[in-house]
DNA sequence: TTATTAAATAGGAATTATTCCTAATTAGAA
DNA sequence: TTCTAATTAGGAATAATTCCTATTTAATAA
């Protein structure tokens, strides 16, 4: 079931089908957490020891430049991966080491309406507009 | 006389004043590309051979920790720094590979307005937004 | 089904960016 | 000027990623 919506996904990019992308797509669609190249080599090799991670590399960058996945930039400095590449912004957590999906379509509308409206950047062609939200999670304030 | 902003800057701080990290800011200010590290220890040692990289990087960490100075990520992977800490975005213009300051502190409310209003993170404490405009310039249409 | 071939992979070396380590030096306080 | 904790030099170590090349393989078409 999911395999065959990784097989349509490669189809679609134009990629040949091999195990090795399937094992990546795979890793990548079963981790929320936004994982770096190595988290997902090492998820790999729990079923796939015999993959190499030169491999593992190769395929991740492919699947960027063919816009199958995503990849996020964080303050630490790590390359991670999202499995969808449809738009969404992230809110990063960083006493938790969380980088959580924040989707907003209405948020796109209106930034998107102001930089517009506003001729704010009337030579540039924006292509995506991504916002950072840097936050903690809130103590609940129960007694005191 | 930048040189007096820079010992107050490093006063504020609570950090001693050293002919390195005086280098280091000076290098910084004086770039507004958002230099790497790599970059600003290439500049540094035009005028300053004998400086250490490793002070550089062990410079820039503290003054990041500090809040004097920025930190700001890039789709590929180098650390770049900012000269300020003030509030703003930054429009990537990635086939110059320019990242250009982008200030809007009216946008800047447009946004936190719709988060608080829609309760969107109701148990997160917002510390800051960032905005990433991922854009292209546009070519002029004279002639055809 | 099999043969063909361009594309993909394995495995390890190489590269790059950054941090770590320790002895020597130095800025700022007394 | 003296003292001391903080800072720096210099190089080794580490970590993430890319590069290299021989080998293997997926997809195509006969």
């Amino acid at each position: 079931m999911k395999l065959e919506l990784i097989k349509i996904k490669l189809k679609e990019a134009g990629m040949k089908i091999t195990p090795q992308r399937i094992a990546v797509l795979q890793a990548l669609m079963d981790n929320r957490q936004h994982p770096t190249a190595d988290d997902l080599i090492k998820t790999i090799w729990k079923v796939h020891s015999n993959i190499s991670a030169g491999t593992v590399y190769h395929i991740l960058n492919t699947l960027v430049s063919k816009n199958v996945i995503g990849k996020i930039e964080t303050v630490d400095n790590v390359v991670r991966y999202d499995p969808t590449t449809e738009k969404h912004h992230h809110l990063y957590l960083n006493d938790e080491h969380e980088i959580v999906d924040f989707f907003d379509d209405e948020l796109n509308g209106i930034i998107m309406d102001y930089l517009m409206k506003n001729n704010k950047l009337n030579n540039i062609n924006i292509e995506d507009v991504r916002i950072q939200i840097i936050g903690k999670v809130r103590k609940s304030q129960t007694g005191t």
